[in-house]
DNA sequence: GGTTTAACGAAGCTAAACTTCGGGTTGTAA
DNA sequence: TTACAACCCGAAGTTTAGCTTCGTTAAACC
């Protein structure tokens, strides 16, 4: 089981949080912004699913960056 | 309106077929490899609706390219 | 002409995104 | 030691948008 083999939701979760940390909010302040509730931003963090692509380009508005910064993985 | 104002899954959809073309993949060749109907990869490359993110992550796997790839616009 | 590739609509289906409930954990500050 | 903030986590239900299945049209190439 390689790392690399991390699911690309999980991936995406991380460097979510990653994000929006770096930018000051919390994950009520997100989901506000975005027009979901907290416990989907937890579970999109969390890599339980994904966001639908209208939401990923909400939260790319929400956090100001562009939506290939969001899955830029190390 | 400006051009930027353009939809992620209309940028996202022609970013897919530039990659795919250059890859020298039919839509059908794509979508028998990753699992959907030719309709559906047309659609995504049309800007008719994004990809779910598993079939997202199939589709760079398909095409042998991270998912940062795919969001890279001009 | 015949074949391939892909655009395009409409209408239905279904999986996955999303919500709503409830509870648990950690940190920190009063 | 309690109170609050921020977040994790599971389960169960709802909704929506991704996906399919029909069918038509058209350009490009042989």
């Amino acid at each position: 089981m390689t790392p690399e083999s991390t699911s690309l939701k999980k991936q995406f979760g991380k460097r979510l949080q990653q994000v929006r940390s770096s930018r000051g909010l919390t994950q009520e302040e997100l989901a506000e912004k975005v027009g979901l509730t907290i416990e989907s931003i937890s579970n999109i963090e969390r890599g339980i699913h994904g966001p639908s692509f209208d939401n990923l380009e909400k939260i790319t508005t929400a956090l100001n960056v562009p939506a290939k910064s969001l899955f830029e993985f190390e």
